[in-house]
DNA sequence: TAGATTGTTAATCGATTAACAATC
DNA sequence: TAGATTGTTAATCGATTAACAATC
């Protein structure tokens, strides 16, 4: 699908959400049409990057015109995969895990999450939003029943990458990890650590002066 | 404090979190000392990456032996301002903002949360972990009384950018962002946008093989 | 001393920006 | 048609990698 074949740069990668973002924002807000030069000054990059980025997947404009915000808007949905369906487990039902489950926005988008587990027993067998806390034992049976395409694990560092060996070997093929480990899979399953803490490090080290 | 006064770039400054990780790691299970080699090995980086990017901030190494582990675990951790206390207040006490509360890695950093702000009746008043929950109406008197250096906003969407007007207006010069909008502040004030969502959706764009 | 490995300069590679012909 | 704006090629810039002298 992406034009020529040619692989798709990590840095373009990490700007299509937000492109989406912003988009689908204008879309609700009723703009019809939108040039690379006025999307450039609401975002903060430059009109040449926007289309340089565009162009990567496929020609989404029209010369003279600019781009149809709502054609432009599903198309970056497609490209992001959000026109499909996925189903997803969160391992560690502690309050990150929960905030997931929690929040709805993620279900909008296509992904579906199906469970929750946990080793505590006090977790186990209530619900979030209709979403059960499962035991964690019972993951093995559970995957055998449900095809699970992505799983977020919110686990301590300690068991974070023993539960990704666990869900690997039941034929998991992502995860989302939020423990503060980088963890690590075979090549052909999609790995991304988010490490909350990184983000936070940034800001005291910027918060030096010396470094801006 | 950066050598030669250089500007540090953006891909360094993010690296550095993921050296701290590593190197505490190795500092904690007794490693003495390593070479760019082996740490480049370890992480997956280049090790003439690893010796450029420590080179921004100075010379840690000793030729013909390497990097003396805690040596270089310490000086990253002042280049992260981790060698410092930072004052904390969390906007939002829902489930992500229950779970920064509940989390003991930010404090052992010097992150103190000292309150979390909520306009739920029925979540203020109460503690997590010993921290409270405040009206989100009683703000700006807390700022006057706290010095508060960050904010994390753990608010919906609408709210997000209102809350750190208000933030900014009392004087607090770094934002923590998770409400999924991007939140503007003056040059003066650091912001980090995490956007939780724009990970996930990198999985979906990465499990369609096209790209890859 | 000989071997190892840094710090740093030079070379390469890739990403961003600029320019402009194509075209709506 | 004239004006506007894309898609795309070329130029620039910056980041990564390679190489090697310095030195422990």
């Amino acid at each position: 699908m992406s034009k020529e074949n040619k692989r798709v740069s990590e840095a373009v990668i990490r700007r299509m959400p937000k492109y989406y973002r912003y988009l689908k924002e204008m879309k609700a807000s009723g703009i019809k049409r939108i040039s690379s030069r006025e999307l450039s000054k609401k975002m903060g990059l430059t009109a040449s990057q926007i289309r340089q980025d565009f162009n990567c997947f496929g020609g989404f404009g029209q010369q003279g015109y600019g781009y149809n915000v709502e054609e432009l808007c599903d198309e970056i949905q497609k490209i992001l995969g959000l026109h499909k369906e996925y189903n997803m487990i969160v391992i560690g039902a502690g309050n990150l895990g929960q905030a997931l489950a929690n929040y709805s926005g993620f279900e909008q988008e296509g992904f579906n999450i199906k469970a929750l587990f946990d080793i505590n027993p006090r977790l186990v067998g209530i619900s979030i939003r209709g979403i059960p806390i499962l035991d964690i034992d019972h993951i093995e049976g559970f995957l055998s029943q449900c095809e699970v395409h992505i799983a977020a694990i919110c686990t301590p560092k300690k068991t974070a990458q023993e539960m990704v060996d666990r869900l690997i070997e039941c034929g998991v093929k992502a995860i989302w990890n939020f423990a503060p480990i980088d963890v690590n899979a075979p090549d052909d399953v999609v790995v991304e650590n988010v490490h909350l803490s990184d983000t936070l490090y940034t800001i005291s080290l910027r918060m030096n002066e010396d470094y801006n």
